[in-house]
Order: C-alpha cells, then sequence, then structure tokens
RNA sequence: GGAAGCAUAGCUCAGCUGGUAGAGCGCUACCCUUACAAGGUAGAUGUCACAGGUUCGAGCCCUGUUGUUUCCACCA
C-alpha cells in the first residue's frame, strides 16, 4: 500500500485531472446505443476569473454530469466562453487608455485586433481554472461566441427574425450609458435609491396672469421641456390648460396640456414635459404631438440645443441651471429626496434615458410560446417558485434593444446602400441594391447585446445552423444550471429561442441555485472587497473539499453563506475517507479479495450490505430530483456513522484474530463496500475517491467510467440487518452505562442479560462484537432472580443489560439513573397513549401508522415494566 | 406600488408527498483503544417568529401579524 498517512489533495489533484483529459473520459459523442445526457455550461465571460459563484454553479453540473456518466449515459458538458461585449470592451478600451489612445483614434479594425489578442492572451484563464475544480467537460467541443460557426448562427438567427417582420429599427426611448456610449436593454438597468432634491420651478404663463410650479429631479433636461402636463380634473389648472408658458431660460413658449398619467396629488400636480429624455414623458409627448428635443449627446453633456450651457457636463449643467433659476427667480423650493436611479449595470455609472434610433425584438409573439412552454410544463423551473419570475417578467416584456454602439461583438447584418438608402439585412454583404442596383453598401456600425447570442447557446454549440448529428442526438439539453440572477438575461432568452428556431424548448428542466454569499451574509463583490478566491481555497484545502462544501446541505434556489469552519469540516470527512481507506487498504494486503457473491457473511456484513443498499437507493432517488444537498448529508452519514464508527470497528474483531478465511471474507466486503462508496461519492469528490480506487484491489483504469451504485436486491437483509441492530442497542448501552457510571475505558466487565431465546439465539452469535466495541470481559444468559447485588443496568428493546460494577455502584445514584430514564419512557408512553385514546386517529390514520405506534406502545410498556421491576428491587 | 423567499439548538443551515425535531461547528465529561486527535465514546441544549384555522395529527397546508432579505415596477 502506498498510500500516505494524511491526506493531501495538492499530492495527486492535478496529475488525475491530467490523466482523464489525456484519456478522453469527458469526450461525448452520438451514441445511439446509449441515452444522452446533455448540460451547457453558462459561458463564463473572457475577462471574468473563477469566483464562488461558478465554483457552486460548476460543482452542481460536474456532480450531475458524473452521475449520469456513470449511470452509461452519453453525457456531454459542453464548455465555452462569452465574448462579453460590453465587459471586454471596457477593458481593451481602459488598455489602450494608458498607451494614450482612444477607440477613435485606432480605428475600428486596430481595435478589434487589439481585442482578439487580449482574448487569445487572457480568455483562457478561467479555463485553466475550471479544470483545477474539477470540471468534466469536453474540451475538444470548447465554444466561444465569436467562433465562426457560433457568429453565422447570431447571423442566421437576425435575418430569420427581421424577414419574418420580428426584428425592427425605430427611434424610441431607450435606456443609455454615457460612460460605456452604448445603449442598454431594460435588463441591464440596475436601480439604486439615491438621496437628491426635488427642484420645484416656476414657469410663467405668456400672458402674464400667473405661473405654474413643477417639481422635478432632473433640471438640466428642463432645457428640452414641450409642454407642462397637468391632470384634466385639476380644479388648480383647469383654466390654464391650453395656454402657454414661458420655458425659463430658454424663453420659449409651450403649452399646457392636460393628461391623464399626471397624479394630482404629487409634488404641484404639474409636470414638466421632456420626451426626448424620460419614457413617460415620450408617451405623453406622442399623445399630444409635441416635439422632441434631445438636450444632451451621446456622452452625457449638453449639446447645441442651449448655446449656454453647450458642452457642460449634466452634472455640471444641473448646477449652473439651478444658479441660473435662482437667479431668474424661477426657483421656488429644492426639497431632500431620495428617488431610484438607473445605473449601468456594467459600470454603474448613472444612465440616461434618451431618445435614439435602435434595433429591437419584437417580444410579444416570442414570449407566448415561451411562457406556453413552461406552463405546460415542457419546461420546468426547480423550485418551481422561479416560474413565477419568469411568467411575470414574460407577461410584461417590452421590445428587447439589442443595437449596442460598441466594436466588440457581432456587428449588426444590415445594410444601407450608399446610393439610395435602402436597408438590406442578409448573412453576407449584398452583391446590389434590389431598389437602386448600386453596389455600394455601408454595413451598420453597432454591434448585437451579447445576451442575442449567448440566447443560442444551447443549439449554437451544437452545430446549428447546419443540421449535424450532434444537434439531433444532444438538444434538447437535459437541464440547465444556473443561478437565479441571469433568468431574464439569459433562460428567458434561451428558451424563446429554442422554440423559435429550434421548434423544441432547450431544456426540460432549470435548476436554479442562490449565490454564494459572505460569512456575514453580504454579497460577495469587488467593491466590498469580501470575495473569497476559491483558487484559494482549492490550494490550501483541495478542490474536493470545496466541491463537498457548496454541495452538502443546500437547498435548490437558496443563498449560502460561505462558512470557514464548513471548508473545514468537509476537508475533515474526506481525511476521515482517506483515513478509512488506508485501513481497509493495510488489511486488504496480501489477500486475496473474494468477489461480494461468495463471501460467507456475518451479522456485521449483512447489516452494512443493506446499509449500503439504503443509501445508494436514497442518493440515486435525490439525485435525480435535483436535491444534491440530501443526497450529500446522506452519504455523509454513511460513511462516518454506519460505516466508519461501527462497520470499520466490527471488522477489527475478526481483522485482529487468527482466523485467515474469516479474515478473507471480512476485507473482502470491506473492500467491496468502499468500492461502492467512493463510486457513490466521485461526482462530489472526484478526485480523492479516483486516487483511492487506483490502489483498490481489482480496480480498473477509472473510477469515473464505473457503474454507479445500485440497490442490490440480494443485499437486502432486512430481517437480519434489523435483529443485528438489536446487538448494536445492547454496545450502546453498554457503553452508555459505563460512562454514567464513570468505569475507565481501559477496564474490562462481565456482562450479564436477560433475553428472550429468540433473540439470545441472534445475540449469541455476536459476542466477540460485544466484547470488542463494549469492553464487556464476557457475555452470560442469566435469571433475574440470581443477580449480583451490586449491578448497573438498562433495558433495550432485545435484552436487560446488566452489569456487575462492584463498588463503582452507588445504589441511590442507580436508582436515581433509572428514574431518568423512566421519566423518559413515561413521556413517550403518554404520548403514544394520547394518540391511541384518540378515537380519530384510530379510524382515519393510515394503518401501518396505527401498528406502528401501538407497537411501539407496547415495545415501551414491557420496557417499563422491566424498568420498574428493577428500581423496586434496588429499594 | 406589486411579488417572492426566509424566520428551526449558542452560530451556520437541512428537514422529501403532514405521522415521535436533525447535521456541522461550538459546548461538557472521559479517552493517545495498532485507519484517523483533521480522531473516539458518552452527553446537554429547541413553546420550529407570533396569532388564528384546516386535520385524528401541523416545522411542513390555509389566513393574518411582525421582523428580514431579494426581485419587479419606477410618480415627475
Amino acid at each position: 500500500m502506498n498510500i500516505p498517512k494524511t491526506y493531501n489533495p495538492q499530492d495527486f489533484e492535478k496529475d488525475i485531472y491530467k490523466f482523464w483529459e489525456d484519456n478522453h473520459y469527458f469526450a461525448a459523442k452520438p451514441n445511439p446505443d446509449k441515452k444522452p445526457y446533455t448540460i451547457v455550461i453558462p459561458p463564463p465571460n473572457i475577462t471574468g476569473q473563477l469566483h464562488m459563484g461558478h465554483a457552486l454553479n460548476h460543482t452542481l453540473q460536474d456532480i450531475l454530469v458524473r452521475y449520469k456518466r456513470m449511470q452509461g449515459y452519453e453525457t456531454l458538458w459542453l464548455p465555452g466562453t462569452d465574448h462579453a461585449s460590453i465587459a471586454t470592451e471596457v477593458k481593451i478600451v481602459e488598455a489602450m487608455a494608458k498607451e494614450g489612445l482612444t477607440k477613435e483614434q485606432v480605428g475600428r479594425e486596430e481595435f478589434l485586433r487589439r481585442a482578439w489578442d487580449w482574448k487569445n492572451r487572457y480568455g483562457g484563464r478561467i479555463v485553466t481554472q475550471m479544470k483545477k475544480l474539477g470540471d468534466s467537460c469536453d474540451w475538444s467541443r470548447e465554444a466561444f461566441t465569436m467562433d465562426d460557426n457560433l457568429s453565422h448562427a447570431v447571423r442566421k438567427v437576425f435575418v430569420n427574425l427581421y424577414d419574418k417582420g420580428l426584428i425592427y429599427q425605430g427611434d424610441r426611448i431607450i435606456n443609455w450609458c454615457p460612460h460605456c456610449k452604448t445603449a442598454l436593454s431594460d435588463a441591464e438597468v440596475e436601480y439604486q435609491e439615491q438621496a437628491s432634491f426635488l427642484w420645484h420651478i416656476r414657469y410663467p404663463l405668456a400672458d402674464g396672469t400667473g405661473s405654474i410650479t413643477v417639481a422635478t429631479t432632473r433640471p438640466e433636461t428642463m432645457l428640452g421641456d414641450t409642454a407642462v402636463a397637468v391632470h384634466p380634473d385639476d380644479p388648480r389648472y383647469k383654466d390654464m390648460i391650453g395656454k402657454e408658458l414661458i420655458l425659463p431660460l430658454v424663453n420659449k413658449r409651450i403649452p399646457v396640456v392636460a393628461d391623464e398619467y399626471v397624479e394630482k396629488d404629487f409634488g404641484s400636480g404639474a409636470v414638466k414635459i421632456t420626451p426626448a429624455h424620460d419614457p413617460n414623458d415620450y408617451e405623453v409627448g406622442k399623445r399630444h404631438n409635441l416635439p422632441v428635443i434631445r438636450v444632451m449627446n451621446d456622452v452625457g453633456t449638453m449639446n447645441d440645443v442651449v448655446p449656454a450651457y453647450q458642452g457642460l457636463d449634466r452634472f455640471e449643467a444641473r448646477k449652473k441651471i439651478e444658479e441660473d433659476l435662482k437667479a431668474g427667480g424661477y426657483l421656488v423650493e429644492k426639497e431632500p429626496y431620495t428617488h431610484n436611479v438607473g445605473t449601468c449595470y456594467r459600470c454603474h455609472s448613472t444612465g440616461e434615458t434618451i431618445i435614439s434610433r435602435q434595433w429591437f425584438v419584437k417580444m410579444k409573439p416570442l414570449a407566448e410560446p415561451a411562457i406556453k412552454a413552461v406552463k405546460s410544463k415542457e419546461t420546468r423551473f426547480v423550485p418551481d417558485r422561479f416560474s413565477k419570475i419568469y411568467f411575470n417578467w414574460m407577461n410584461n416584456i417590452k421590445d428587447w434593444c439589442i443595437s449596442r454602439q460598441l466594436w466588440w461583438g457581432h456587428r449588426i447584418p444590415a445594410y444601407y446602400c450608399e446610393e439610395c438608402g435602402h436597408t438590406v439585412v442578409s448573412e453576407d454583404e449584398p452583391k446590389t441594391c434590389p431598389k437602386c442596383g448600386c453596389t455600394h453598401f455601408r454595413q451598420d456600425e453597432d454591434v448585437l447585446d451579447t445576451w442575442f447570442s449567448s440566447a443560442l447557446w444551447p443549439f449554437s454549440t451544437l452545430g446549428w445552423p447546419n443540421k449535424t448529428a450532434d444537434l439531433d442526438y444532444f438538444y434538447p439539453n437535459s437541464v440547465l444550471v444556473t443561478a437565479y440572477d441571469i433568468i431574464f438575461f439569459w433562460v428567458a432568452r434561451m428558451i424563446f429561442s429554442g422554440i423559435e428556431h429550434m421548434g423544441k424548448t432547450p431544456f426540460p428542466d432549470v435548476l436554479i441555485h442562490g449565490i454564494v454569499r459572505d460569512e456575514l451574509g453580504r454579497k460577495m463583490s469587488k467593491s466590498l472587497g469580501n470575495g473569497v478566491d476559491p483558487l484559494e481555497i482549492i490550494d490550501r484545502y483541495g478542490a474536493d473539499s470545496l466541491r463537498f462544501s457548496l454541495a452538502n446541505g443546500i437547498a435548490p434556489g437558496s443563498d449560502t453563506r460561505f462558512m470557514p469552519e464548513k471548508i473545514e469540516s468537509c476537508r475533515n470527512f474526506i481525511n476521515k475517507i482517506w483515513n478509512a481507506s488506508r485501513f481497509v487498504l493495510m488489511n486488504a494486503e496480501g489477500v486475496e479479495i473474494k468477489p461480494i457473491d461468495e463471501v460467507k457473511k456475518t451479522p456485521a456484513d449483512k447489516w452494512i450490505l443493506s446499509r449500503l443498499n439504503r443509501v445508494s437507493r436514497e442518493v440515486c432517488k435525490n439525485l435525480d430530483r435535483y436535491e444534491i444537498g440530501i443526497a450529500a448529508s446522506k452519504m455523509y452519514d454513511f460513511v462516518w456513522s454506519e460505516f466508519c464508527d461501527w462497520y470499520i470497528e466490527l471488522a477489527k474483531r475478526v481483522l485482529y484474530s487468527d482466523d485467515a478465511k474469516a479474515k478473507q471474507d471480512t476485507v473482502s466486503v470491506l473492500v467491496y463496500v468502499l468500492d461502492m462508496t467512493l463510486r457513490l461519492l466521485h461526482p462530489y469528490i472526484p478526485f480523492v475517491t479516483e486516487c483511492i480506487y487506483r490502489d483498490l484491489p481489482g480496480a480498473k483504469e477509472t473510477i469515473m467510467l464505473q457503474a454507479y451504485p445500485q440497490p442490490v436486491r440480494k443485499f437486502a437483509y432486512g430481517k437480519e440487518a434489523k435483529a443485528f441492530e438489536g446487538v448494536m442497542e445492547i454496545i450502546s448501552a453498554i457503553r452508555n452505562v459505563r460512562a454514567e457510571v464513570g468505569v475507565a475505558p481501559s477496564k474490562r466487565i462481565n456482562v450479564m442479560l436477560v433475553t428472550s431465546p429468540e433473540h439470545q439465539k441472534t445475540i449469541a452469535k455476536c459476542h466477540a462484537y460485544i466484547e470488542k466495541l463494549a469492553g464487556a470481559a464476557s457475555v452470560n444468559y442469566v435469571d433475574k432472580d440470581n443477580l449480583p447485588s451490586k449491578v448497573s443496568s438498562k433495558v433495550t428493546s432485545v435484552a436487560e443489560v446488566y452489569l456487575p460494577l462492584g463498588e463503582l455502584v452507588d445504589i441511590d445514584k442507580e436508582i436515581a439513573r433509572l428514574k431518568g430514564e423512566m421519566d423518559k419512557l413515561d413521556k413517550e408512553i403518554a404520548r403514544s397513549q394520547g394518540m391511541l385514546n384518540n378515537p380519530g386517529f384510530v379510524a382515519r390514520a393510515p394503518q401501518a401508522v396505527v401498528d406502528g405506534e401501538k407497537a411501539k406502545l407496547a415495545a415501551n410498556l414491557d420496557k417499563k415494566n422491566k424498568l420498574q421491576e428493577r428500581i423496586d428491587s434496588l429499594k
């Protein structure tokens, strides 16, 4: 045996991963003899580093994938990365800024060259990090959203949707990030509460008969006001409707319009209308035919509409306008006010809503079948409550703004005729204009939203739009695993894209997990600096410990905290497995292992085999239901409390004897149970299980491809296992009394039992266990009338246990101890009687429950009698 | 404004279709017993937030209350 004494994951994890990879164990290809199991990875950004969120997400996927692979599925876990349009572009721009260069200076071509260069250099970082975690992805299929075939899929989809009238270009109010200088979709805006002010500004009536005061949080946009709106029924303003106001600072006449949109009770009940810079105002403007005047340009500075403020940053302009309003006597009040401000989800700077010409996807027709798919459970969210969130979003969906004023990404396949301006949308640059016949075209400058390409990920990575064998075999995917924070960005869009382009929802199940928070329950973030680096944890504790701690005891959909103690306890658990394995392998040295069927089994053997059956059955059941955390806890308990604490200790009786035959049998059982246990655990802790598996007698080349344990009918041993648990109960009882009375652990004592003939038959076979585990010198069966005077006792369900402890037994203490037991017993009996005396319970509860309760009561009454006899005899 | 989640042992969390409350860490006592002190044995600790309801029976189902977190909307 060559396993070192302490578990040291750094010694082998790297080599084992390389071994798996070199042997192509992760590779999948269509195989008609097997059922497919497919997961596509949520592609991490090329700018990203592996964080705890990935670690959790990948651990869950790898558990499912390794489990299914061992169950004999043709299992594909398809990896890849996302080009992350904005995030990457920002990085490149920043890098160029250090050289004193701007995008505009180097031009599109050079910029893209630099971006690709960056991608080639750093885009693979996260992939090497994923390998450290143990991800069993088919790396030969690694995809990138800007690969040729994936880009082809993007163009194809764009053209398809355009031809169907589902993509259009138009002037709309959109979200704009002045820092990233691009349009954003609604989903990309994050609202933050900010303390600001509500400015009350007086707009005089043109006829000099008075004024209207409006309240605004955005005084700088007043330069673009084209009306003031009041509620039609507001008596304060009724007479002013239709009159004109003088817009302060601009000295322009604007009308007072009546619109139901205005809330009478808010502010002054009058709203300034700036159609170019507010979505609601835009709608009001449309209803009243108001002009749309943009006063700000793309970088967030004031434009030339009002020369006095031209070039000023929006926040500078705000100050100056405030001063000017004050000076002109227009500022009535500046009231502190907290409100929500939209910010860019990438750079977090304050966004603008502006009117702009952009490309949109018409969502209603796409959303409808996508809603139906989830309603009909064709796609199921786990846990189910996330379907509500999905419905809520899908039902209220607005058109999706997909154009971005960036260079890094999929350039929009729209071409404008240089002669007549006609728009041609096609996968490749058109040769001639269908309208004027000329041959010069200019391609749209913009690129597509990153999520436009990731929406196609479940099929674009399998070769679509080509009809490939992969697509045929691996689509739909089996399950999608992701955190709840990208349900809108990604999951929803994959669902409608899959339905639209493949005719089938992309996956039957969506497993949603939570996010990993820090020790205090806060979200991990760069700005807080509270992120825990999974790579550091792996270096210190090993990938297996990290994986197990992320998977153990979690519930789908709920957040987890990263607790250092939890990692340690998982490391300890693996260390336990490590040492148990060492024990088994040490004892297996030089022993010829028998096939499990040929082993002559002891009661303990039968017990552990039946427990193994049980844990195998339950783990599979839990995994099939995505109850990954529950399955982990069950394995933990099996390994520690049953296999190590009991079976290995029981086995020592034989192993340390001279009976070579019995030893061979016991070792064979140990090896078998260890083998199955390692297989059970392999999906969770792949490295250490592979490492130990290699040393197992009769091991194949890898544990990865061995069959996942299933319950074996002939190892059920229901009755025998139960009987053996009676023996275990006796052992516990003796230990318990010893500890309570204070018998030195090294002192061996004679045990006397009072029991029935049937129980004695079972127990008699197990004396050696009692001697070994309970420190018994001997086990004898006695008549109750012939007990020594000083004994301590305990009643179990199969026997009364008497320990002659001589001077150690203090009669008064012993009586007190027994009375303590009696109290507990009485409570139990009262509870059972309460239930059974209830006619409703007996009449309506299932028969099995009633019978069970009756049996319990009978057993407890019997126990009570014996206990009472004992107390009486001591008195 | 709308919706959802959470509230269980000192701490962090499990708890499947309702059927006697669980784990890890921590705590107490004892133990270097030839796999493991990253360990062993034994133990203590809970009006399962509160109030009602359904049920023979509720941590679990229903209603309401309180506290807390999150998502969506964004009335200037």
